[in-house]
DNA sequence: TGCGGCTATTG
DNA sequence: CACAATAGCCGCAG
């Protein structure tokens, strides 16, 4: 079959925009495409698969269903990307919670098979053989019931056939995740915060390859600055280190030896000058500076350090391409509430380095910063009206503050501390305004630190399940540590409820943004928790800056339309990353 | 060699 | 050092 026969059949099943369409995808052998009325396979000798996609995506533009973000990297490294997926495991990591989703387990999941019995691909161990579960090897489902754990893994070097029952399996997944969705009654919002994870994972995908515009002159005169020139050699590296230790190593007492990289060494040290400290964290240090010249060598030691093992030439020479872009691997979800997740520093890259990334040529920088996300979300998800009310405002912390009789610093500190369960410090003095005066938000955070504390399902507003581990943690515990576990556990949980719920927030406009800015050829190169970087050319500049606002909008209108609580975004044009002050 | 602890950076 | 993350080095157990 041709790609031009596979429109005309998915034409002929019906498929219209907006519908699924499973999809297999093997580069060297073909693509495979499932709806409800059957398989069609283009072998890739008849049609390139990835073109057959493009073709479909322009004349169908349909829900395409994937095992996971794989298939999306395959399609967006051949050029193709598609406006919207059923993201497998992304749905699964909705669903039970937790980061592991491969098939075997996403399928062990939904078809009720004992989770810990599911078979895992790679070398066999002590519990697994060859003949397990049985059945014959060409069937992917296992007379007992698991998904064989091998298959994904072999579909690159198989055939068309095995493309095709793969995709099927796929579009059965998808099925039974539907219903399960349909199924949280309480969350009824949860089928639709399954779409918006999977065009986050469309982004994650588009993110990691296309990667962040950086100036990697600009960068190494910031490192250079701090640790000098690049090496010339180990021998030379070794000269450099040797110079910086000693820098902090002459303050010391006539003699002594410290390793400054070990905090045990470090703390011997600091004794040795009349310095005794629980642990040597930079703000303890801070605070006693001026008591000897060896503290501020230290500090700064640390921050050469620092640069030098984690922000150094050795980091841009693995992340940062010739082609001005520094790369890192993508995750639309963390195995907690669902955060967002970056590697290669993307997301704790110092401030100071934010000057190196730098616009395109003819480009501009859109930087849009959610403002006051957590508690404008937890008066939206809690259905707190007095909250809601506050919410209204630019800034919420000035009416909360007239109305617990506070001032806005003290009332900011007292909603964070509710939002993170503090339990000391002037924040649990004004907790008790905080429960007289938004008593409905208050009992949403006590009812996920109580669910937290014994490990009770707990879900965000759109639908995620929180994981809480396993009692079998808590093993060879003194009682004492058991509880400080349990606060902790009733921490996380009250945290994660609107943590996760300004995630879900956060991924519905950024994917709004993704849809919409196609017209302005706008990309967005980076996302960090409640902020968007976006480069479009310099003539769209001003629009983009618009389309931001409306996608806002319009995310809080799907997202939460009869809470009232207004959402605010910062948003300026910028050159470089480090222009606009949030 | 793997892992917990310490440290630093970010939201 | 409240909640979350990535990441590097040290010290110790196996």
């Amino acid at each position: 079959m041709t790609g031009d026969e596979a429109l005309q059949s998915l034409r002929e099943h019906g498929v219209a925009r907006g519908d699924l369409v499973a999809i297999a995808i093997a580069p060297e052998i073909g693509v495979a495409l499932v709806t409800r009325h059957g398989t069609v396979r283009v072998p890739a000798a008849v049609d390139d698969p990835t073109t057959v996609v493009q073709h479909l995506e322009e004349q169908l533009r349909p829900r395409w269903v994937m095992w996971s973000n794989a298939t999306a990297l395959v399609l967006v490294e051949a050029g193709v990307r598609v406006a919207t997926s059923w993201d497998i495991a992304a749905v699964h990591r909705l669903l039970a919670g937790g980061w592991r989703a491969d098939p075997a387990r996403v399928w062990a999941y939904l078809n009720d098979l004992a989770l810990d019995a599911t078979p895992r691909a790679g070398p066999l161990d002590l519990f697994s053989h060859a003949g397990d579960g049985d059945g014959s090897p060409d069937e992917p489902i296992r007379a007992d019931g698991y998904l064989r754990p091998e298959w994904p893994t072999d579909i690159w070097s198989s055939t068309l056939e095995t493309v095709g029952r793969w995709a099927e399996i796929a579009w059965r997944a998808a099925e039974m995740q539907q219903a399960r969705l349909a199924g949280l009654h309480d969350r009824p919002r949860a089928a639709m915060t399954a779409r918006t994870e999977s065009a986050a994972e469309l982004l994650c995908a588009e993110l990691s390859i296309d990667g962040l515009p950086m100036d990697r002159a600009v960068a190494e005169a910031f490192i250079g600055e701090l640790v000098g020139a690049r090496p010339t050699s180990d021998t030379d590296a070794a000269a450099q280190r040797a110079q910086r230790d000693d820098a902090v190593l002459r303050h010391a007492p006539s003699g002594m030896e410290c390793d400054l990289r070990s905090p045990d060494q470090v703390k011997s040290l600091l004794r040795a000058i009349g310095v005794d400290l629980p642990d040597t964290r930079a703000w303890r240090l801070e605070a006693i500076r001026d008591t000897h010249p060896l503290i501020g060598a230290l500090l700064l030691w640390r921050k050469a350090e620092r640069v030098s093992t984690t922000y150094g030439y050795t980091w841009l020479d693995e992340n940062l391409r010739d082609d001005g872009r520094l790369r890192g691997a993508w995750s639309a979800s963390d195995g907690a509430a669902g955060r967002m997740t970056a590697s290669a520093g993307l997301h704790n890259m110092p401030a100071d380095m934010r000057g190196a990334v730098i616009a395109e040529d003819g480009h501009v920088f859109a930087r849009a910063d959610l403002g006051q996300i957590e508690p404008r979300v937890l008066a939206a998800v809690s259905g707190d009206k007095a909250l809601a009310a506050a919410a209204t405002e630019a800034d919420l912390y000035a009416p909360v503050a007239h109305q617990l009789g506070i001032d806005r610093a003290a009332a900011k500190v007292a909603v964070l501390g509710a939002m993170y369960g503090q339990t000391t410090g002037h924040g649990a003095r004004a907790l008790q305004r905080l429960e007289a005066a938004y008593p409905v938000a208050m009992t949403y955070l006590r009812n996920a630190d109580v669910a937290g504390q014994h490990r009770r399902e707990l879900r965000t507003d759109g639908g995620r399940l929180i994981p809480m581990g396993t009692s079998a943690d808590d093993e060879n515990l003194s009682e004492r540590d058991v509880r400080a576990r349990r606060a902790a556990r009733g921490r996380y949980g009250r945290n994660a409820v609107v943590q996760g719920a300004a995630a879900e927030l956060f991924k519905t406009w950024a994917v709004t943004v993704r849809a919409r800015g196609a017209p302005l050829g706008a990309r967005i190169v980076l996302c960090l928790h409640d902020e968007l970087l976006v480069q479009a050319p310099r003539e769209n500049g001003a629009a983009l800056a618009q389309l931001l606002d409306d996608c806002l909008l319009e995310t809080a209108h799907r997202w939460a339309p009869t809470s009232g609580v207004r959402f605010i975004a910062e948003i300026s044009l910028i050159e470089r990353w480090s222009d606009a002050k949030s």
